[in-house]
DNA sequence: TCTGGGGTCCTAGGACCC
DNA sequence: TCTGGGGTCCTAGGACCC
């Protein structure tokens, strides 16, 4: 835990408009001019460079809707690439981990770093370095905020965005300063209060993040509950919220996309949960854990006129597995039973959730006895390794499908895996 | 035609038990 | 006729994050 009343600090490195950046570091013609990346499916802009942010382009917008423009204004497309920005990201990880012992990696982009008894010239002239070695050695830009809370710290970073001149650092410490920043922060723009509590914040008189600082704190927490009021003793450096080094095991694990176009033969349905299962079991195997409950979840598209529907059913297994065809089973039995007649879906997908570590999960006995489960943890290795090697999907169950689906999602416009997969580089090609 | 995917935590309310 | 109260567990829904 940080210690509020000691000149510990704790820094928010968050890097600049990473998958723009990712895509930049490999095409360096793309620099200064309009890029965007768009989610799963082309569907919505997920990063934007600045350029395109001075077009007027917002986050999350449909990404249809801003074809002509796009073309117009000269705006560079990316279906996101995964592979690519994961790897980027554990390189600008590494960087971070030369700086402070404890580094907790918040996101795919951003980390807190806890800095302890240090004076704040020297917190500032650590962050300056920071800022130059991440993006030397790795060509992503970042920003750095200091300050003693995790909330004041993403502040902080914030500031360094938005004001050039900061070169990247921006240190919240001195009570009158945060409280002068505090009141040009819109209370929206704080971490923790999203959209309903910015709403619901604004219309009872509290629009900038020093008001919610100064609210009565029983206010606060019988309105945003307890995590709201936590926020609100950060502003005011107080450490509530914890520092988490080596974070717990995952709860839960999803798989699910939207399709290409919407369907409504069961048929098709299952091809697309097939292959979702196929890829969450794979993650599990690859967590080392096993799944003691499966959900899965059909639904229809909100954005359409036509009659809505959601369904949702789960189903405990006599014991936690991560054994494909188990959990598969499990899954097509729970779709036939959700699924109704005369829908448009929009979507399916998997979800594990009582997720138990493979060595320590709890004797059952019902479940398979040693020897089976021998035989099926090395066939789903087999499998495993196979599909690593020669790249994913060449072993599937045949219930997926073959070929290529109009539920498949669209990615028309994904650059090449450079760092993790030579097959996909220009050259080779 | 086309609007992401993957997580966590908190609370209220019902079921159930003693 | 009188018709408790407290604890726990589970689930659904809603909020947040990136």
């Amino acid at each position: 835990m940080l210690d509020a009343q000691s000149r510990d600090f704790v820094a928010m490195v968050d890097c600049n408009n990473f998958y723009v950046s990712c895509e930049r570091v490999f095409q360096p013609a793309l620099e200064g001019k309009p890029v965007v990346v768009l989610s799963n499916n082309d569907g919505c802009v997920i990063a934007r460079s600045n350029e395109a942010k001075a077009l007027g382009i917002a986050m999350g917008e449909p990404a249809f809707k801003r074809k002509a423009f796009f073309e117009g204004n000269g705006v560079r497309i990316f279906s996101s690439n995964y592979a690519l920005y994961g790897d980027m990201s554990a390189r600008v990880m590494q960087v971070l981990a030369g700086f402070s012992p404890e580094v907790e990696v918040y996101s795919i982009d951003e980390s807190f770093l806890v800095f302890r008894a240090m004076q704040p010239d020297r917190l500032v002239q650590i962050a300056h370095d920071i800022w130059r070695t991440v993006q030397k050695w790795t060509g992503i830009p970042v920003c750095v905020g200091l300050a003693r809370t995790k909330t004041l710290a993403k502040i902080a970073n914030r500031l360094a965005k938005k004001t050039p001149a900061s070169n990247g650092v921006w240190l919240l410490d001195e009570a009158e300063d945060i409280e002068r920043q505090l009141a040009k922060i819109d209370v929206g723009d704080v971490w923790g209060i999203g959209r309903q509590y910015s709403r619901f914040l604004k219309a009872s008189g509290i629009d900038t993040a020093d008001k919610l600082e100064q609210a009565p704190r029983d206010w606060v927490k019988k309105h945003l509950t307890i995590a709201g009021l936590h926020t609100v003793l950060e502003l005011g450096q107080i450490p509530c919220i914890a520092f988490e080094d080596n974070p717990p095991a995952a709860k839960s694990l999803v798989c699910s996309r939207s399709f290409g176009t919407r369907i409504s033969e069961l048929e098709s349905l299952e091809e697309a949960l097939s292959s979702y299962v196929q890829r969450a079991a794979e993650k599990l195997r690859v967590k080392k854990l096993m799944a003691g409950v499966v959900r899965v979840f059909a639904e229809t598209s909100r954005f359409h006129p036509d009659p809505q529907y959601t369904g949702t059913g789960s189903q405990t297994l006599a014991a936690p597995t991560s054994y494909t065809p188990i959990l598969h089973a499990q899954a097509l039995r729970i779709l036939r039973r959700i699924y109704r007649d005369g829908f448009k879906y929009q979507k399916v997908g998997v979800m594990f959730l009582e997720l138990v570590q493979e060595n320590n999960r709890q004797l059952s006995f019902i479940e398979p006895s040693g020897e089976e489960r021998k035989k099926q943890q090395a066939l789903m290795k087999m499998l495993d390794k196979a599909n690593d090697k020669f790249g994913q999907r060449i072993l599937t169950l045949a219930s997926s499908g073959v070929g290529r689906k109009p539920w498949h999602m669209r990615q028309e416009r994904k650059s090449p895996r450079y760092t993790t997969c030579w097959a996909e580089l220009p050259m080779v090609k």
